[in-house]
DNA sequence: CGTGATTACGGTTGACGTAATCATA
DNA sequence: TATGATTACGTCAACCGTAATCACG
């Protein structure tokens, strides 16, 4: 189970072939071939069918320990080099979609007048995108938004010691057409609604899978996926009645063609947080307060 | 990076020895020398100082990382192996204490009528350990209790691919000496008690760095601390005055010296799950499923 | 047949143990 | 000075590449 072999076994999974996952790691096929032959020697099983190239129930089971796992390897290094290394003059900000609001302007540009010298970036990804980045240290800070309980702190998946702050809360709201027979409701259980045609948009809205475990029901099944992290073409299809989506109530407001309905039941709230891995005080927790500070 | 050289690196920062961990691994004193000097050559950085053998900062941030990271690999190889491994004969249960109630005893009797075969064990565990013997495979099911948001799946760290299914969900409240000023209220809201004198008892009551989360400040400091299982023992320290302890309520009812206060605010309920690993639907599944069905 | 996985085999690298050296309480 | 960490060095195994073989489409 070294990580080596762990690392070529995904990306031979990933593929679908060993020559491929040669090409892409640097190694000969031969080398790739006797990399999955001693995984599978060691573990006692066939983790892969030949011919063509998929991962048996063993083999599907590994895939789902070894992502984390070695995510995980890459957060642990990458952030002792950083405890390491100087001071960055460089903070890079990752910030899912509906995390992106006005409000962030504010510290930012507090920032960027105490500290001139100090280069900022700020770059929209997925959700998960943000957290996996964020423990590879190709981010500085992040900036996540996400469905969770009132007062109750983001489910991430734990990637190492991370710094959380809660930066807003506020009111979560079901995108109806503005035909739709629901649409001037005042409030909804989102039980009434699990049957219903669902957009799955997981960077934007909030994930279905999500709303399964949070009203303990099998329903939100989707109607149409929407990949990316633009909000406005999530809304046009809102609005076109393609499916329905959670969303903040604010991101719904104003829109033409939507009508926003609250979710009285269960009692959900959409959440963001700033997370970022820097115990002392540097620039790094320095903003970070600022950015929960601006909107308290 | 090897996991081999972090196994060697946490050894030795918990024996506070390289010769100490050295035996425990079998290794030489030498090659453990070889192992740590890999590590901090590899990393650039020095993670242990010597005479005395104490973890830097570097080295306290690393063994962040290194538990989890070890037990996960850990995980991956049970995980694995029990799927290839025959259906077992014998069921280990692992319960925390406040999950360990008489409602456990009717779906196991009925497992033991319809599967007499099956050999049964129940183990009562702190909940970390709950968790780490699932993973390792010493553990078959464990039934885990904790604190959280109504209808919120508990926060559990992710050594994997668990099935998780909610048993019960139930009231908490603060166990009170019945002398305490404040042992007549209707109820309470936990921020009033942030300043009280607080027992520690991390595997019996809700844990302490769990109430400071969740009302956002930093209060509920520590007076005294309980390790074990005995939930008994607790009650009575809490009953002479040590400090105070969240417990479901129904864990206070009826014990003399005590008087449960409800916890209105933040909405908090006690929760118990179930938890196994197996994918499909062997004695495991449907044991969790009994677990489940007879408390609904 | 041809593409692509496996096996055979050799060179190099790296890992661990023995033993000598160094350093600190 | 004694305990315990480091360094030197030799041996052995593991790893990867080259090349031949095998197998499935």
């Amino acid at each position: 189970m070294d990580p080596h072999l762990l690392r070529t076994f995904v990306a031979v999974a990933r593929c679908g072939s060993f020559s491929e996952a040669a090409r892409e790691l640097g190694y000969t096929q031969s080398a790739v071939s006797q990399h999955i032959a001693a995984l599978e020697n060691d573990l006692g099983t066939l983790l892969l069918q030949r011919r063509p190239v998929s991962p048996t129930v063993a083999g599907v089971r590994l895939l789902e320990h070894a992502g984390p796992l070695l995510l995980r390897l890459d957060a642990a290094r990458a952030d002792i080099t950083r405890l390491i290394a100087a001071p960055a003059a460089r903070i890079t900000l990752g910030v899912s979609p509906l995390a992106m609001t006005s409000r962030l302007t504010v510290p930012l540009a507090g920032i960027r007048r105490t500290q001139p010298l100090l280069e900022v970036a700020v770059r929209v990804l997925g959700r998960e995108a943000v957290t996996r980045e964020l423990a590879t240290g190709t981010l500085d800070l992040g900036l996540i938004d996400g469905m969770a309980a009132p007062n109750d702190p983001l489910h991430l998946p734990d990637i190492g010691p991370l710094t959380t702050m809660a930066v807003t809360e506020g009111p979560l709201a079901v995108a109806l057409p503005a035909q739709h027979p629901l649409a001037d409701r005042a409030n909804l259980d989102l039980a009434d609604l699990a049957d219903a045609r669902w957009i799955d948009a997981p960077d934007t809205a909030v994930p279905l899978a999500q709303l399964r475990t949070a009203s303990g029901t099998n329903g939100y099944r989707p109607s149409l996926r929407y990949e990316g992290t633009d909000i406005r073409g999530l809304l046009a299809l809102a609005a076109a009645g393609h499916g329905l989506a959670l969303l903040p109530t604010q991101a719904i407001d104003g829109i033409p063609g939507l009508s926003p309905v609250p979710v009285c039941a269960p009692r959900l709230v959409h959440r963001t947080e700033v997370l970022h891995s820097d115990t002392s005080d540097g620039p790094l927790a320095v903003l970070a307060t600022a950015l929960t500070a601006a909107t308290r």
